[in-house]
DNA sequence: AAATCCCGCCAAATG
DNA sequence: CATTTGGCGGGATTT
């Protein structure tokens, strides 16, 4: 496996890339469905998202990445040499599958075949799985069935922040964030664990500790009755509680490691989990190059006093539509026919249930349907909400999460024991798009062992944000921020010096009250 | 040396 | 059994 001569096609084009490169990736109109005119003005006046405009921005957002290279003087010929790991990369790749759709389709469904844009691109299935799935989790995509995907673009991406963010705040990732920060400092382990994450397990399964979920927007990717296999989903689940981690911390800026660790469940990287904590850092730059394509995420670096680390810090929407309550739906009975019902979308073949009554295939159909239900027309929208007022502060986006009133036994009850206790949880949303999911463990709603009520106590030191590259294109120069970190309750020794030095493109002088207090029960128990 | 992360083997999940 | 998906981690590249 030497250098195999790379069977670079057009290779002519690479030697384009200067600067130009980026419009080889434009070029390609692609199908038709490219109604630009019509662009969505409801979206937010923030957003500089344009069909039209965004693919300038990817373009132009796309020579960074490659400018580095410029060190190879590729003299006349055409030397394969020439393409660089960069060229290679996840994030471009992902560029270049997103020029490839307007960001807000016209109705438009733009159906996408794996194959083809394979091909298109001229890379490895894989790769094109990779950003599938993390576009999926933000809901950009689709999948529609085997080898398809319904491309959805940012039409529903505000919808999916926000859930994202609830549910970040749900679980208290702000804190724990804090939490990890604190101790990061001290990479050599006294026996400090005392506290076990005992108490949390109920369900006795033997992914326990997967602690998580995955959420979804039923209303949009309905069918497909395959998304759903538990096991995995990893790839997709991490991308979400990456996002949720920005959403819920108040400087926009995780670091790698905060991130790995809270990916991994419990922080302190045991000697064992190093591995473990490597493997998650790889698939968090795998994400966070997607994100970055998309525009939510930019790399930073956070200087601590130990050091810098590499950092990502979200330059997305800050606000999004607020979702109104959180409640939680569902009939027993009812999922389940409607579950059968749609489980199978094939409009003549009839392909018939060929579902073979295996245990798994069985549990899984039903876990599906408990999604189906919540999309199903007649689902029980009872968001008769007693909003439990716990509102937030100022305008911002509030969201107010409902705790489900009574019969929640009742809906878990024909949960297949062996199905993992996820806890469909139906959010109903204004914007007619159809409720959302939200698949939670139970053992996580209960008391979190790193969960302290009160508010964070920022434990961000001092830290500096620096511009990655150093080259930021865009404008908004460095501005140093001094970053009141909250009040520092007793709990908390030491940490005084709470200076944040924000150098970067600081959008804002956050000093927004964290304030998470999250009702935790919203769920319901599983019996 | 540390940060990135490409590549693709190979095991599940599906068909 | 053939494919489609997609964990996972060695190790090549960059920084």
């Amino acid at each position: 496996m030497r250098s195999q001569a790379e069977i670079y096609i057009r290779p002519k084009i690479r030697l384009i890339k200067k600067r130009p490169l980026s419009l080889v990736c434009v070029l390609r109109p692609t199908m038709g469905p490219f109604t630009t005119p019509k662009k969505r003005m409801e979206v937010t006046s923030v957003d500089p998202w344009t069909p039209t405009s965004n693919l300038k921005m990817l373009i132009s957002a796309a020579s960074p990445e490659i400018r580095n290279r410029e060190k190879e003087l590729c003299n006349g010929e055409e030397s394969e040499k020439l393409i660089s790991r960069k060229d290679k990369s996840l994030g471009l790749l992902c560029h270049k599958f997103l020029a490839r759709y307007p960001d807000y389709p016209d109705l438009a469904l733009c159906d996408i075949c794996l194959d083809d844009v394979a091909t298109e691109l001229n890379v490895e299935r894989r790769r094109i799985y990779d950003i599938m799935n993390v576009l999926e989790s933000l809901h950009i995509v689709s999948r529609s069935a085997k080898n398809r995907y319904t491309w959805h673009g940012r039409t529903k991406l505000s919808e999916t922040l926000a859930i994202l963010k609830q549910v970040g705040e749900e679980h208290r990732y702000g804190q724990q964030m804090q939490h990890i920060r604190q101790r990061g400092l001290d990479r050599e382990f006294d026996g400090e664990e005392k506290e076990n994450e005992v108490a949390v397990d109920v369900d006795g399964g033997e992914q326990s500790q997967r602690e998580l979920f995955f959420v979804e927007l039923p209303g949009v990717e309905f069918k497909a009755a395959s998304v759903n296999s538990r096991k995995d989903k990893s790839l997709r689940v991490m991308s979400q509680k990456f996002v949720m981690l920005f959403l819920v911390s108040n400087p926009r800026v995780v670091s790698l490691d905060v991130a790995a660790k809270i990916l991994i469940g419990e922080d302190h990287v045991s000697d064992q989990d190093k591995n473990k904590f490597k493997t998650k850092v790889r698939r968090l730059y795998d994400i966070a190059n997607v994100l970055r394509s998309l525009k939510l995420i930019e790399k930073v670096h956070v200087t601590e006093d130990r050091g810098r680390k590499p950092a990502f810090e979200w330059i997305g929407p800050e606000e999004f539509p607020q979702v109104k309550d959180l409640t939680e739906a569902l009939e027993p009975c009812a999922s389940v026919e409607n579950c059968a019902k749609n489980l199978f979308s094939s409009p003549r073949g009839k392909r018939s249930f060929t579902r073979h009554p295996s245990l798994i295939k069985l549990a899984k159909s039903i876990q599906d349907d408990r999604r189906k239900i919540n999309s199903a027309p007649s689902s029980p929208v009872r968001s008769s909400s007693h909003s439990m007022e716990q509102s937030k502060a100022p305008g911002a986006n509030t969201i107010h999460l409902t705790p489900l009133a009574g019969q929640p036994a009742g809906s878990v009850a024909f949960l297949p024991a062996q199905c993992s206790p996820l806890i469909p949880v139906l959010l109903p949303q204004q914007r007619g798009g159809g409720p959302y999911a939200v698949y939670v463990h139970p053992s996580s709603l209960r008391s979190n062992p790193l969960s302290r009520p009160q508010p964070s106590s920022l434990a961000v030191r001092s830290m500096t944000f620096e511009d990655k590259t150093g080259q930021s294109p865009s404008a908004a120069r460095s501005q140093s921020v001094s970053k009141e970190p909250d009040v520092s309750p007793a709990v908390f020794k030491r940490q005084r010096s709470d200076s944040v030095k924000i150098k970067k493109t600081q959008h804002q002088s956050v000093s927004v009250p964290v304030q998470t207090l999250v009702p935790a029960g919203y769920l319901i128990p599983i019996s």
